[in-house]
DNA sequence: CGCTATGCATTAAGGAAACTAATGCACAGG
DNA sequence: CCTGTGCATTAGTTTCCTTAATGCATAGCG
């Protein structure tokens, strides 16, 4: 049995990914033996185990060509990516110019919301820095341990002691502003939640007293991503807080619902690299993240 | 010599790799050695051998602990995001529910700008679907032969016979509203121009006879996402079009800096999977592709 | 302050898995 | 109809991993 913070187990032995990846490109298992420097055997084998392993056919094989099957086609991009993510990491070692490259990690709405329009900002300081932004699939299990630059959004206890807190926030409902013709109605309102995370709307409810059974009328997101992009499009009222909702409020693409705001339990945390882990790169970075959050 | 479209020839061997992560994950050989059925013996060679590889050191062996080394910290996210891309990736296949899973390709811009605003819409529509986005690095080299439900942007000559246009666009000048306090000065603006694209700022002014000679003066940015937040947060002026800057024009935004527009040679392209790769998932997408755009 | 236990590094020899080479088979193209 | 191309398959060989033994450094404990 695995280890908790475990294994993929299921994850398929990584050369039959390469033998399929170079095959899906060339669509041919000679020249992707070429490629990879086996022979035609090898990667026939490897292809054939690997849609055995998955249970399903990858390619189609006609007389003298190869075809991908809606399998295999499927999964060509996701193994592809992964490749390239490698390769693209591999470069920022043996290319030479290692301290000019930041890996940062962060979810996707902190990455959408909060970086990317200070992104420009980022650059114009430090054009020299290449960032390489990492949006890990949410997996609190998976990510007990951290490494490389690390924003991560959760509970102050479930942090490590070093982790710096970034963020302050206090949760609110936020629509669009035409929504509901400008008057919002709790009781007749799509309502947007997010999953996993506290500031939800029976919180919020509860933390001024207000009788609200509508729990099973709540419509839910996987990511503060879609729950806001979706109340910004007028498709209901998200709950949000300023770190993620501050530029779009500032812009005027979205409005509070509501003046009355509950304290959000998760924050904004920096997991920082330790201190032997410093490149120009992460310094650099540091140094700007901090002249742009506001203390808390 | 690798052939055209061709290897990522830098990739270490990917077991190198899955005890490295492995390694990074436990902090220890030992567990790592577990976790993968291999020995002690074996991680700490494929360890080392990575590390001859990459020309650096990726822990820092104490006496009793293992420690994640700089370039060890920065490297370990990206291969990590990698096997979890794959895991993910996999467990689509062996999880069952295959019809429900859409992969799709696109690039960053076109999944920030035009996707990600819509996805409600989708999700509303379809709530079984679920959908995995991948936004490949981009090198056309690299990316010649296609798989799975793609949308690309290019030239209509770039693209393969099957391919769908989705869009044509004409491009000009966007900016935050009250940039140079609203009224636009091109000779003083800050310009933002995006690499490799046919929308810029030299064929603008040619497109309407007017001189323009300050080449050397343009900011080049990488993708459309960041030249086009760079505008919306009012550090200068963007090429854009309609599909991308379509949702920020109308609320606000971002404003036309000039009337004036030119064609856009680069349109966006569906390239469908072949008629035997279709799923519900994939079906399901296309309709609502179809009825999202116009027809062009 | 030693003693012991833990964990990584290294080596050599046996064995299992992977790769090669050789061959078979199917069918496009001339 | 013949030939060349490309995938499948099997038997043989190489490579790589395991096993096992050993060394080393030090953290934790009595």
């Amino acid at each position: 049995m695995p280890p908790p913070g475990s294994p993929p187990s299921s994850l398929p032995p990584l050369t039959w990914l390469r033998a399929f990846e170079a095959s899906a490109r060339h669509l041919s298992f000679t020249r992707a033996a070429a490629e990879l420097n086996l022979t035609q055997s090898a990667i026939s084998q490897h292809v054939r185990s690997l849609e055995n392993f998955l249970g399903r056919e990858l390619f189609i094989r006609k007389t003298r060509a190869l075809e991908l099957s809606e399998a295999g086609a499927n999964y060509m991009p996701i193994v592809r990516e992964a490749f390239d993510l490698i390769a693209a990491g591999t470069q920022a070692f043996t290319g030479g110019d290692q301290g000019r490259h930041l890996v940062l990690q962060c979810n996707m709405a902190f990455s959408v919301f909060w970086l990317s329009p200070r992104l420009p900002r980022l650059y114009a300081r430090f054009p020299w820095l290449v960032l390489n932004i990492v949006t890990p699939i949410w997996d609190p299990e998976r990510h007990a341990s951290s490494a490389g630059t690390e924003i991560r959004f959760g509970r102050p206890n479930d942090m490590s002691a070093a982790a710096v807190r970034l963020t302050r926030d206090r949760f609110y409902p936020v629509c669009a502003p035409g929504y509901q013709g400008g008057a919002v109605d709790f009781s007749t309102a799509t309502l947007l939640d997010c999953a996993g995370v506290t500031g939800s709307w029976g919180a919020w409810f509860k933390s001024q007293n207000r009788p609200f059974d509508r729990n099973h009328e709540i419509s839910l997101a996987s990511t503060y991503v879609i729950a806001m992009t979706a109340a910004v499009n007028g498709a209901g009222i998200s709950m949000s807080h300023d770190t993620l909702a501050g530029g779009l409020l500032e812009s005027g693409q979205l409005v509070r619902a509501s003046d009355h705001s509950a304290e959000q339990l998760e924050s904004y945390f920096l997991m920082p690299p330790p201190s032997h882990a410093s490149t120009p790169a992460s310094r650099a970075f540091l140094e700007w993240l901090e002249g742009e959050l506001p203390p808390v």
